[in-house]
This record gives C-alpha cells, sequence and structure tokens, in this order.
DNA sequence: CCTATTCTTGACAAATCTTGTCAAGAATAT
DNA sequence: ATATTCTTGACAAGATTTGTCAAGAATAGG
C-alpha cells in the first residue's frame, strides 16, 4: 500500500480546481505556483487524471484545466485511483496466492485493510475535503492569531 | 503512506511465530523456511522486532525468537510501527505546516486516514488475525475442493 | 495569417527507498 | 571444543518515485 506525494499532489490541485469551480480554465502555471507543485510533475499527473475522466482541459490562450463534474461527484478514491498503482496492501493483487498458491497467514488482513481505506477514501468527495479542512482551519488559525495579539 | 513487504514480512513472521506460540524457541532459518522470506532479511526485521520489544531471543543450538508476550497482548500496529518508518500520510509529519508554515488544503484528510488505519492495525491482536484469517480461510478450500470433487 | 500561450506526449535522469546480502563476532547447549 | 544461532554494521542491486526536458499540436487574439 502506497500513498505517495504523487497521489496527494494530484489531491491539492484537485481540491484547488474544486475551490474555483465556478471560473473557466485554470494553468498548470497557476496552480504549480499556488499549491507549490513542480509544473512538469503536475503535468504528467493531470495526464491521468484527464484519462481517468476526472478533468477536462483546453488548448491555448486562457486554456487550462478544470473538474468535469461538480466537485462533490468527483472522490478522493477515484483521484488517488488514477495516479497511484500500489495502494493493493496484499501481496498477491487480491488473488489470494500469495503463500505457495494459497492465501498467506495475514491475506485476510490485509483484504480487510484494504476495504477500509478503500471505503475513506471513496466515502469523501472534493467538496467534503474543502468544507471539513482548509476553511476551517484558517479560521481556526485566524482567531488563535487575535487571542494571541490580544492576549 | 508506505506499507511494504518489510511490514508484511513482519506480521507474517510474528503470526508464524504465534502459532508455535506454545513451543520454545524458533530459528530464523525455520521461520524463513516455512514463510518464504529471505533469512538474512528477517534477522534484520526481528532486530527492530527485538529493539520494540515484541520479540525474545536466544543464542546458540536450540536458539531462535519467540514472542515475549501472548499473542493476543500484540497488535499488528506494534508490529508495524517497529519496522516502517514512513506509514504517516501527511507531508508535514502531522505539524500542519504542510503548505508554506501552515495546513495544506488536504492535511485534516490525510490526518484523518492516518488515524483510520492506525485504528484498524491497533484494534487487531496477532491472535485475532490468525482466528479469522488462515484456519477459516483453509476450511473454505477444503469445503470447496471436496464440493468439487463431490458435483 | 502570425504569434504567444498552453496543453500533449514520450522519453529520460537523479534521488531515494526497498529489498536483500555478507561477514565477523558473541553467546550457548551438548 | 564445537556446532548452532543470534547480533551488528555495512554494503549493494533493483525498483520506484520524483522531477525534467524537448518537440509538437491546438487555439485565442490581433
Amino acid at each position: 500500500m502506497h500513498l505517495t506525494t504523487k497521489g496527494k499532489y494530484a489531491v491539492t490541485a484537485a481540491l484547488d480546481l474544486a475551490m474555483h469551480e465556478n471560473n473557466d480554465f485554470i494553468s498548470i502555471a497557476d496552480l504549480s505556483l499556488r499549491q507549490s507543485i513542480p509544473g512538469p510533475y503536475l503535468e504528467q499527473l493531470f495526464r491521468n487524471l484527464r484519462k481517468a475522466g476526472i478533468l477536462t482541459s483546453h488548448r491555448g490562450p486562457g486554456g487550462g484545466y478544470k473538474l468535469s463534474r461538480p466537485s462533490n461527484e468527483i472522490k478522493i478514491g477515484q483521484i488517488i485511483s488514477a495516479v497511484e498503482d500500489r495502494m493493493d496492501a496484499t501481496q498477491c493483487s487480491g488473488e489470494g496466492n500469495c503463500s505457495a498458491g494459497s492465501k498467506c497467514l495475514a491475506h485476510n488482513l490485509w483484504t480487510d485493510l484494504n476495504n477500509q481505506v478503500q471505503s475513506f477514501l471513496m466515502d469523501r468527495s472534493l467538496e467534503d475535503v474543502l468544507r471539513d479542512s482548509n476553511y476551517k482551519s484558517l479560521t481556526l488559525n485566524n482567531n488563535k492569531k487575535l487571542l494571541i495579539a490580544a492576549g
């Protein structure tokens, strides 16, 4: 089970696109700058997201990328699946031949873990994550700052 | 979040030790053979498990390793913690400075995922896994075989 | 039509990590 | 004594991740 920066970059970039959902297309250059992700690397990741039908692109001046569906219809799990290829925790791709042709002692454990993680990621849309993460955090940070300043 | 064969080998080996809990010490050679894990590699992993207080060892003829506690008191999560050093899914080791000094858009998402996975692994002891995995699977396999043979 | 912009594609390279190996040494049972 | 087995440190091959690059195609705007 490997969740690398690849997947995390992809999610972050998609969250940025979700934040600017009403805008038109957003260029890789802008995204790269805002989220501190190397442009050419993001390019590579966006290939996969486009192929997976998650992003729509447009070339030429004013072109760029945007989400192909509303942010509440795109699950984090879909994004990760599109860019990560080693999320499976079993040694046998789930086939149950991990130990001399049959299931290893831990096979069911890893399968259960797979399901757990998969559910977690598929239960959360971009919208969900935005609602529950940064805005709230920023507010908290600001409050804290004000309190500190006031105290 | 990286769960590699390192962690999986360690769990498998610990499960083997748990299966032979009543026996005395078990040598790396035996374990290596039974579980198809490269001996010298297992050695390396067992260092960490010993340092973590999960295994007890004894040198000399008849020596080897055994669990330092009953198998129902050893959690899968403890084993994984002892050998894997990149299980954290955040980019910032949980410090919340993942994006220019403050939390990135996905920070809370990865923190929640960490907790989810950690709970899963800490909720399961070696005994739990043994009870729920291989024996049952073997039984199912045998039944299936019998049914196929009978059909 | 020309030009600047921006995605598209394929290939490549550096850095890091994982996986596995080895050898010399220390403890211990018989 | 001797064979067995862990102990420790270091090292190396392979795979993966991360990041780069360059040439090309589409397109908006003048």
